[in-house]
DNA sequence: CATGAATGAGTATTCATTCAT
DNA sequence: GATGAATGAATACTCATTCAT
């Protein structure tokens, strides 16, 4: 992915504020101009269409997530410490940026284009096999019991994220995300230990 | 609920097919119109607006699971049976008919219109106030662990149902939603059983 | 005319009532239709149309100021008292139906359609007419001033009843349009009597 | 208010233009961009709503008529030549402009919303105040006949000058209206001196 | 007589995009 | 880079009228 101007940083930005505030039906050029202060005309000058918009949205959240969980798995930590820090840099990632969590679980809405899906998979890709190097080898290593499939406790787990912060942002951000993703965590370590 | 004359049951379930066919977006009147065969203005003498198409939507999958999950927990089933009940009921619900879980989870869909997003929280909060029943009573007489909040093992369970239509939909319906489920099932049941 | 039946005479009263709460443009079919307690199929078994219900209306009118106009001035009246009958008739008609007030003097509305511009105009050119002829008769017998042109007394005479039912249509009705009409009657006199 | 753009005064004053041809009804954006020879999207570049035009029309009368009569009263000249101003104020205006008086005389169109309604009761205000003050100044100078109420004279005098228009207009503007506007106020001025 | 369903044209408004300046 | 004007297609919804039952 080609580096992003900081004009162009700025609309994303903003265009990621707007579809949390209002959803994609919000995210319309006339808003997105009004909320940078630019012309409608100007943000063509920045993106070809509204589509690469929200593609670039979703190849950085792709990118970032690249960045973070890549070296996870390869870390001298246990299976559960590691499977801490998956849970960690979302709870963590969503608290400091709520319109993050309202885009990403939105999957739904870039159904309609095929090319906006298929980055969506790939995010919730780049999760599910982190957690299936982490899981296997601590399922290897006598750290994870064995007597439940991989990828159901990994439905499980990324399942369990999903929920939590779904009824945060359904509530309106009331409750404090990364408390109840502790106790969420510690339960589910405790559920998958051997 | 007034009952639905049989146009407009018509106009509900082509709204659904449209919606897990297109998201939300594919929901115009005029999209709405060309699949029933009827012009545009016909619609408004069988539904006030299309908000209250959707309206009805919501509240008809309320109804339903309402009515399904209602005797669940006062069954004289054993507390894992009584979670598989309510398994089975949705992951049947979905595969008989796909397009209620395109729209179920499309609660951000939903999230412009706080009426609308009202109906989806409580489809939710269904769910889980059966379940709590359920694991209460099953913590109660032993036959679920206890070291491991209610709540948290409903957003397990939950969350990982959830996850699982998810990416049964994401793929376009590939995989045995009813095998998988019961894979998962059984899995959860080892999980939280004592 | 022909003969009104019960049902056209019932629509007409209220698509007056509906023209008065509402302007012209809240005379629709489906108002009136709901108004009545009728479907709006059936208002077509009693009227070809709208704009025939409009004609109607103004025919009545026509019809009503002709009956009650025609023999004001052969009387043995003075012509000052037959003026008091011409002002009388019309605070008495509005005060009694102020709807009525709304409806003629909504010229503007019906401008758009030659064949109902028309039954205003006739309606205008009959109290000008029963003026003219009460005035030149006054003019004639000494009772009325002769160096105001007969025109321009009856401009005054009509324009200050208009006027005075338009500023109580737009205060919603709130003086007594009897007795600030009989005051302007009386001034009136005192203006143009010899 | 604003300083409206060129574009603006141009869409309002074929605005006026089209609901003196086709009254109210014919004041459709389709009509007024076919008119302009814009696309109807276009018109919204430059006001926000179709009420948003029709209220600065109605301001912009409101306004002139603001500017044209403030000094009448404070003037040196006799209460007569006051009454004169008001008189050849409006026939002049009418004359230039005869879409204007379509605009002004139609009050019932905008009795649907009460935003606009307020603008017309602002303007007859304007000319009631305006005449009251000449009138009262007159009366007490000895000008004006004092047997005969204020606000009755005010209502013949505006009263014959609406009548005397809406003639005009429902004529097609086949008389002169100069012309007859002074006839008629050589008899108010007649009626009412002392 | 009356109904309820249906139509087709029309209503204000919004939207992504283009383009001359 | 940026603006403001413009477009054409789309959007939800309304309306007078028709017609089979």
């Amino acid at each position: 992915m080609k580096e992003l101007s900081p004009r162009q940083l700025e609309i994303v930005n903003l265009a990621i504020e707007l579809i949390a505030e209002k959803s994609i039906q919000g995210l319309t050029i006339k808003n997105l101009s009004k909320k940078i202060g630019l012309s409608e005309g100007a943000i063509y000058r920045h993106f070809n269409s509204k589509f690469d918009i929200l593609l670039t949205i979703l190849s950085s959240f792709l990118q970032e997530a690249d960045k973070s969980l890549q070296n996870v798995c390869e870390s001298d930590n246990s299976a559960l410490d590691q499977i801490e820090s998956v849970f960690m840099y979302n709870f963590n990632r969503f608290t400091e940026r709520p319109a993050i969590a309202s885009v990403i679980f939105s999957e739904s809405i870039f159904q309609n284009d095929n090319r906006l899906s298929v980055e969506v998979l790939k995010l919730l890709d780049k999760h599910e096999s982190t957690l299936k190097c982490i899981i296997e080898n601590g399922q290897r290593n006598g750290e994870i019991r064995v007597d439940i499939q991989c990828d159901k406790l990994i439905s499980m787990i990324i399942g369990s994220i999903r929920y939590t912060v779904t009824k945060w942002r359904l509530t309106n951000f009331e409750f404090d995300l990364i408390n109840e993703g502790r106790i969420l965590l510690e339960s589910i370590k405790k559920l998958i230990k051997k």
